[in-house]
DNA sequence: CCCGCGTGCGACAGCGCTGTCATTGCTAGA
DNA sequence: TCTAGCAATGACAGCGCTGTCGCACGCGGG
């Protein structure tokens, strides 16, 4: 009677290979690749064979053998996010995942810590591990170089920050109608005196929000510049940003918060101060309905899976020209948002003035 | 002037390989992969001339062929976690990449969604695919017929719930600990009503904890039982499972929920309800802080780097005994865990009555 | 009875790369 | 002057696998 565990090249150390399941069923090499492929013209008794030897072995088809011989570079996507703990990043990442799945498709992550170098090394390094195909929530502001990885046959798709210089698919969020409609949001509870806590000016996204800040502003007489700050990359820097705003002699009767991170940092420094200006922050985030937070949502699991559906469609050359989509944004009415202005602070902020 | 863009293989849509860079730069097959592995023995001049060619062509190790060549399996480890949008998996997906980082290495993930059947196929998955560790968060609950990839030479560390019937490396939290310590903090306010909201029955980090809420009730002479509810495993269920335990006739004065997801689901249904009984959690989370919520906390990135470097060691069998690492807890005191009981209730929960 | 055809199988080359060993052309020491 | 000895290079096999092609065998129809 056979054994049924996989014992046979136990302790071993080295995984079996497809000779020696050969050697063991009597047959030819290319018979056990047949058999253990589920390829026709082969005998079921031969087959049966074969499974038995590779089951009686603890066999494993060497993935990157398989590949190379056939001369299909693999089937890993990779993706590269700013950092994996955030949570517009992970929920990103469920759902290029999710869809990479339905395809039978595998997903390597990386983090590039939003640091321009680690990205192009990481980059190179997915270059080097044949992976498929990139999807990239960018921190570099020049994509002309990376034409040439496009040019390779490996598809580049651009999340929540599009490609500069370069044609390539993208994902994107209304940025600046979802901003603008929250200042207009807040204008219409009679604040004239409207900070705005943005990112690194560098990103695009950031500069987008900000641009729709502006807009809104600028269309009602209010100067956008009074209570601006940027730069506010980590938790760290958020806080301090909102702390330096809000102890200001005269400060802002309504926040905008430009990212889940900053509006969280944010929270923390109104309740350390103890003062509650009506705030909409950028990103929906767990806990913002028990926080009563108003946001500008979306939803970073769809994006992820439009991204991954992008980079499969053109892994599959079922389009030639570069494909951009711009999702909506909707205001999540919760509360923060809707406190008003007090009277007395109403006026204070005409460009004019 | 030769030209300092990769595109001489512009849209031919594959890779460059190492023959065509050693023709270009007319030297040998083994020369071009001395010079562009930075292998001593190679004349200066040629390798420059080497570099230029690979430069000029775009080429990019085929790193799939290499290891192949060389006999390595890969540099690749595997992590399997639950949800990879859950904080806390993301926070341990973040520690393993940062520790594999400094060691050269690469990580991929992939969610098993907690289910056994999901997780097997992907270990499978990642086996063919030649990964050269597995770090499982793992949803399986016998883990002995995983003993034959060990016996492959593919080391497998085991993160927050530790390998059932297998000798394996693993790093768990002291759950029960953890959570004694925290329900006698709760005792020691004066609560004797104390319910308890766990995950899955099936989950060792579960029963673990609910042990320890057990032991610590039992020490008083309280019926752990009364208020006792499992199998909360996502926001929907926790919610559910909160508003059942609240809304009761004679509701616990106060609460301890077992993981991040069941207090965010707590807190929901709390302030729905408008209710605030005494509340800890386990496991910290982003904005405790500013809700005040007392927790059970700990450090997920702190987890997955230790789970790195024990698969790292495996790898480079430093070490032939397997090894299991137990992260303390501590209690993180914010206020909502130190609620005391309001005085009627006291005394309604011995085991006597 | 022979031919053609389909089935089942194996020999062989080669995917892109590296390890080993052989070869060439020098230079320094006897 | 001759010979180690070394630096620089290349030929070749082979990593584990698959594609191609060719061969042997059995079957049915002319």
């Amino acid at each position: 009677m056979p054994n049924t565990t996989h014992n046979t090249a136990s302790g071993n150390g080295s995984a079996p290979t497809l000779l020696q399941v050969a050697a063991r069923a009597g047959v030819s090499l290319k018979t056990a690749s047949r058999a253990v492929n589920g390829e026709p013209r082969v005998a079921d008794q031969t087959r049966a064979k074969v499974l038995d030897a590779a089951h009686d072995l603890g066999f494993q088809l060497n993935r990157a053998a398989s590949l190379l011989a056939r001369g299909i570079v693999s089937n890993v996507v990779g993706l590269i996010t700013g950092d994996l703990s955030n949570p517009f990043y992970s929920a990103l990442a469920k759902g290029v995942e999710q869809e990479l799945r339905t395809q039978d498709m595998q997903l390597t992550v990386a983090s590039s810590d939003e640091e321009p170098d680690r990205e192009r090394e990481l980059i190179d390094e997915f270059v080097t591990r044949q992976i498929r195909a990139l999807i990239l929530v960018s921190t570099i502001d020049d994509h002309r170089a990376m034409q040439a990885i496009q040019d390779r046959g490996i598809p580049v798709v651009f999340v929540d920050r599009s490609g500069i210089g370069i044609g390539a698919d993208s994902v994107v969020l209304d940025n600046h109608e979802g901003t603008r409609s929250a200042i207009e949001h807040l204008i219409r509870r009679g604040h004239r005196s409207i900070g705005f806590i943005g990112d690194l000016s560098r990103l695009e996204t950031h500069r987008q929000r900000f641009e729709g800040f502006v807009e809104a502003m600028g269309a009602h007489g209010l100067d956008p510049n009074r209570w601006e700050r940027h730069g506010a990359h980590n938790l760290a820097t958020a806080r301090e940003a909102c702390y330096n705003l809000l102890t200001q002699p005269d400060p802002p009767t309504a926040l905008f918060t430009s990212n889940n991170r900053i509006t969280v940092g944010a929270l923390q420094t109104m309740s350390e101060l103890g003062v509650a200006p009506a705030l909409i922050g950028f990103d929906d985030f767990e806990l913002a309905d028990v926080l009563g937070v108003t946001v500008v949502a979306h939803d970073p699991v769809d994006m992820g899976r439009i991204a991954a559906q992008l980079a499969i469609e053109a892994i599959e050359r079922r389009r030639t020209e570069p494909s951009s989509v711009v999702i909506p944004t909707r205001l999540l009415i919760r509360g923060s948002g809707e406190r008003t202005a007090p009277a007395t602070a109403t006026g204070g902020n005409t460009k004019s003035g």
